[in-house]
Parts: structure tokens; sequence; C-alpha cells
DNA sequence: CGTGCCTTTGACCACTTGGTCAAATCAAGC
DNA sequence: GCTTGATTTGACCAAGTGGTCAAAGGCACG
């Protein structure tokens, strides 16, 4: 699936470059705020020399994107229905919690994308992320059924947990203006994990 | 605080016209994402004829911004310590989101800011937002020294009405594709009510 | 009707931006 | 060191952009 490989190292090497410098400046002026100028500099290159890798500068930003979906989806595939229902759910909220702390520029990036929109991606929401959602979904009416947990809207939840999660990486700013620039991860922790416990623990 | 107020009726009239219109706009493609050409043609205005009402892009969006802030903060400024703490919280989140339901533009131009860094309205929330939420975290707290809800971070607490609230406006898109296009805000305000009671109730 | 002010516009400008291209440079195998 | 292909770059371009301006068109009022 994906595109032609680098052969040279040169080439791998200058590619990643070109990526790493892509998704810090896409994420902090989103697709049309970003110019190829910047992204060139951000990598050290020439601009002539960066689009001698990539063809365009959306070309850049949709492999940036798509390779992004996935790892982006992954805590949530790792959701399983072996093990206990409740700590699996709260396992799920700390690992999406730590890819806000860790990866807030892919999490911004993503996000600016559907705040307008997700012009490049509406195929794959409707597609493998609703058939991703619609399957776990299936996994937590299972343990509702079971008496595992308490009844809750299966979809409601899983927006629920993207929504505290990464409101974190998003609004960070926000966050810690109110906060005086204090780290909320912690508290963020100790508070999502109370939270879901008292909702869904039977 | 406001600038000169307009003096004609049809000054009045084309300048809420542009802001309409811009809100339109930006909230779609972001400040940078926007072009003069694009807001005057959704305004119905040729593009020197809208400068002559907005000294520039930029004024307009300033505009809409700063007027917004004050609206946005309203339900939570309507926070009371009277009246019995949990359906006030409850009446809060429900504030929220029909906010959320009603003016969705409002919300993704506020969004796309903060996602940027917030940097035209940094001092606003680090100032009277900061104040405001100080303030109600005391009233937060009170309700639990009282024992009228459990104990909670009150910060945590109002940054998790934000997220859940503003998540369906924000990422509108996502939800719907998940949902397959079905309306999201009915489920939404049910489970939302019960998440928090089962969070607050003592 | 005429006067003065508000409003509207076509033409224009300087600058930015994504992208091209031919020529130069470099690196590795012979 | 020579050749060949990969890499890098300075110069350039067409389109798009925010914003200006002088002139024209409306409109209310005497």
């Amino acid at each position: 699936m994906t595109k032609s490989a680098p052969r040279t190292r040169i080439q791998e090497k200058n590619r990643s470059t070109i990526l790493e410098a892509g998704l810090d400046v896409f994420s902090q002026f989103g697709f049309r705020g970003s110019t190829v100028d910047q992204i060139a500099e951000a990598a050290g290159l020439s601009k002539p020399n960066l689009l001698y890798y990539f063809p365009s500068k959306e070309a850049i930003y949709l492999e940036l994107l798509n390779s992004l979906l996935d790892t982006w989806l992954d805590p949530l595939r790792a959701l399983n229905d072996d093990g206990k229902a409740l700590p699996e759910i709260l396992d799920y909220v700390k690992r999406k919690l730590a890819m806000a702390r860790d990866f807030p520029r892919e999490s911004r990036l993503f996000a600016g994308e559907i705040l307008q929109g997700a012009p490049r991606i509406e195929d794959a929401l409707k597609g493998d992320l609703k058939t991703l959602v619609d399957e776990k979904a299936q996994v937590i009416r299972h343990w509702i059924a079971a008496g595992k947990i308490k009844e809750v809207d299966p979809y409601h939840l899983i927006f629920s947990i993207w929504a505290l999660t990464q409101h974190y990486a998003d609004f960070d700013t926000q966050v810690r203006a109110v906060l005086g620039g204090q780290d909320p991860f912690p508290g963020a922790e100790h508070y999502l994990e109370q939270l879901f416990t008292s909702r869904l623990k039977p």
C-alpha cells in the first residue's frame, strides 16, 4: 500500500526529515497556513530540493495524514474482548491520553483536518474508521449484556474518550492558560479514571 | 468598548452581513485558509466595497473572535452558587451542548484559533478566562466541601465539560461519519447527563 | 435641480506562493 | 580520473493574495 519505497539511504533520510518538518509546520499552521518554504527551511533543504522528494505540498500532507490515521487508531484496535471489561476500557483511555501527551502534533494535525470538514479523509472516516468503531461497539455491547459494565451507549462512550483525551493535546494552549502553565496530564489521568469508573462499574 | 458604532442603517446592515459571511468562511477554512474575495462573495459585495467597511481581513476576524469570546463564556458565567449543585452543573452541560448544536460555526472558529496556539487571544485566555474559571472552581469546591457533590478536581471537571460538548460541534464530520449521518445530539445529551450524574451524585 | 456626502467599483499594485527547469554539483563504481 | 546517475540549486514563472485609489454612482435634503 506504501508508495514506491525510497531506494538510496539518502532518500530515506531526506524523506523522513521532510515528513518530520511537515508535521511540525502543518500541525501548527494547518494545510493552507503552511508554505513549502517554511517546511523546506524546517527540514534544512532548499525548496526545489524538497520538491525533488515530494511532488507537491499536498503530497507531503497526504502522506502524513494517511500514515497517521493508522497509528492513531491502534489503541482502539487493541481494545479486546478478552480480559476484564472495565480495566480494558480504562487502559484504552490511558493509551489515548498518553498519545495526546506524547504526540500532540499528530493530534493537532488530525484535529485540523476534521475541523475543516475532513475533505481529504472523509472516505477513510466513513469506511475503515466506521467499521472499526462498529466492531468495538459490539464488544462493548457484549460486556453490557454480560453485566460486566453498566448500560451505556457504546458510540457516545467512544466519542467521549476521544473528546476527553484529545482535548488535552488540541486545546493545550487553553488548558495551560487556565492552569497557569501547570502540566495537566497527571491530573487528567486521575480525573478520567475516576470519571469512567464511576460511570461504568456495575 | 465597541468600535465606532455604525451611523447609517446601510452601514449597520452591511457590517453585519460581512460578519455573518466571515463567520461562515473563517469557521470553515480558518484565518489563513480564507480569502477576502471568498468573504466578499459570500456577503454579496465586491472586495473593495467590503474593505470600505472593515480595514482588513484580520479586522473582521478579530471582531468575530472577540464578540465570540463573550457569548461563549455566558453559560459558564451563569453557573451560580445558589440552587442545588448537581442540577446546576447538569444545566451548564446542557447549555453548552445546545450551543454546540446551535452555533457550530462559532465553536469551530474558536477551536481553530486555539488549535493554532491562540496567537490572537492568548491574553484573554490567561486573563478573563482564567479569572472566570478560577472563580467557578471555587464555587465547585464549596459544593464539594458541603457534601453536595462527590470530590472531583474542579478544573478537570470544567475541561471535561468543554471537551465533551464542543466535540460534537468541532468534530461533527467524524461523529456523523461514524454514526452514518445520524443526528448525535439527542443521544449525546442523555449520555452526558448520565456520565456526570454518576460521577458527581454523592 | 443642485450640492455634498455616503457608497460602490474597475483597474491596479506589490508581494507571496506553489511549482518548474536547465544547469551545476556530488558520489560511487570502473 | 572518468563516467553515469543521483542530488542540489539559482533563476524564473503564473496564479493568487491583501489591499489601494481615483472616479463614478446614489441618495437625501435644501
